[in-house]
DNA sequence: CGCTGCTTTGAACAACTTCAACTTCTGTGG
DNA sequence: CCACAGAAGTTGAAGTTGTTCAAAGCAGCG
């Protein structure tokens, strides 16, 4: 349910070896050809575009066992730029083959258009976030978010670094940075989180979890 | 590249029959066990999710041509509704009997391949509309994207009409609906458009534009 | 040791929301 | 066909949230 890591170990004996990328290299950049999906093996890539007036929007933190490029099958052409927030690895699929041995193999085509689906749930998610939720409510989203990513892949739900700069944070969460820093502020000296630069120690996930939630009216839940 | 009206109108006489469908009358539900994925063949469709405190989130208003549905292929069951905005009819596919032809009829994997990945690049846009842009930006990107829309249909790209409420618009671009109406109300009185309740007339389309792509400086471009 | 870039903090400001009132539309029943 | 009730839309004024501007604090690194 989660990253279909089985499925994508397969795959990736069936494509092509594992390529290191460095911290700020680009796997591919907004306008490229597609020729490549992307699959994460370790570290954190960002993906991003650019606004008409030049700033940059982030549209996503992927994780190990995440694809990136499938937004760019429609116009065979990147929509983004990818960028490797730390040193990692990924596996490189030349999306013709991937498709060819969709129509072969049983269980791909239905992988992919699961996968596909996926991402386009979470972007879905992801407006309302945007949309709906104030800042409280976006980082504490953002947080809980990552926090389930790593547990879902073995790591502490509760004790992780964040690969981003507090920059692509707040760009991320549509956010002035000052903000973002302020929030992390607040959440430590309400006690639920404590922050160390990178380091994120979760003290009181549940209570994360409500802000993420919709924090209703501010301290409806104190006990319950 | 828009539509692909063309394989839409194949698939349509290999699966099934149109179906009417009134104004406010729901597709599906949230929850709902995904069955089929639905073309919308005439008519617009809003798609919306609830928030965890029980307000709508409305994901999408989708026009003739487009497919709905596709988000609920990951777990199995719809993550949103999908509610009629007027009388309309779509097309509904088996969603499996779908896939299994997308095993054998060439091009129609890459097809649905391309249609997904399209969704996820409009969403992106969207994102960084929700994350970037302010409220005149949004108002003037919703106009533009549906003239945009409508061209490609071969409708007016300038004369329009609205089938969603203004608290539909407001909910789309997370903004209040006095917000939209009084941006309504400003782009009317700049020459703009001519509003009379649900029709738009764009008479200044270039100008729309240039508001959507973000204004800038506000003020930058009078002349170039 | 002293850059340089990232982060934090404070204070003023702006954009949008909220609240409230009023108007216009829509549809229903007398 | 008109009257009326409720929904939808508009407008104004006050209020909030988050941004912007400015400056100081801190860590990494030559």
């Amino acid at each position: 349910m989660g990253v279909s890591e089985f499925d994508l170990d397969a795959l990736e004996s069936l494509i092509k070896p594992r390529r290191p990328v460095q911290r700020n290299e680009h796997l591919y950049r907004a306008g490229d050809r597609l020729t490549s999906i992307y699959a994460v093996r370790s570290g954190s890539i960002k993906t991003y575009s650019l606004t008409n007036d030049g700033r940059e929007q982030i549209t996503g933190f992927h994780l190990p066992g995440e694809l990136i490029g499938l937004d760019a099958i429609n116009d065979n052409a990147h929509p983004c730029s990818a960028k490797a927030l730390e040193t990692s690895s990924v596996c490189e699929m030349p999306f013709e083959q991937l498709e060819s041995l969709a129509m072969r193999i049983p269980g791909l085509q239905h992988q992919l258009f699961r996968i596909m689906s996926r991402e386009l749930k979470s972007d879905e998610q992801f407006m309302t976030l945007l949309g709906k939720k104030n800042a409280d409510e976006r980082l504490a989203s953002f947080l809980v978010g990552l926090s389930n990513r790593f547990k879902e892949r073995g790591y502490s739900a509760t004790e992780f670094n964040l690969s981003m700069s507090r920059n692509d944070i707040a760009n991320y969460l549509g956010l002035a940075v000052e903000t973002v820093s302020r929030l992390f502020s607040r959440l430590q000296s309400d006690g639920i989180i404590e922050v160390d630069r990178k380091l994120i120690n979760v003290t009181d996930l549940e209570q994360l979890h409500k802000i993420a939630g919709t924090s209703c009216d501010k301290a409806l839940n104190r006990t319950g």
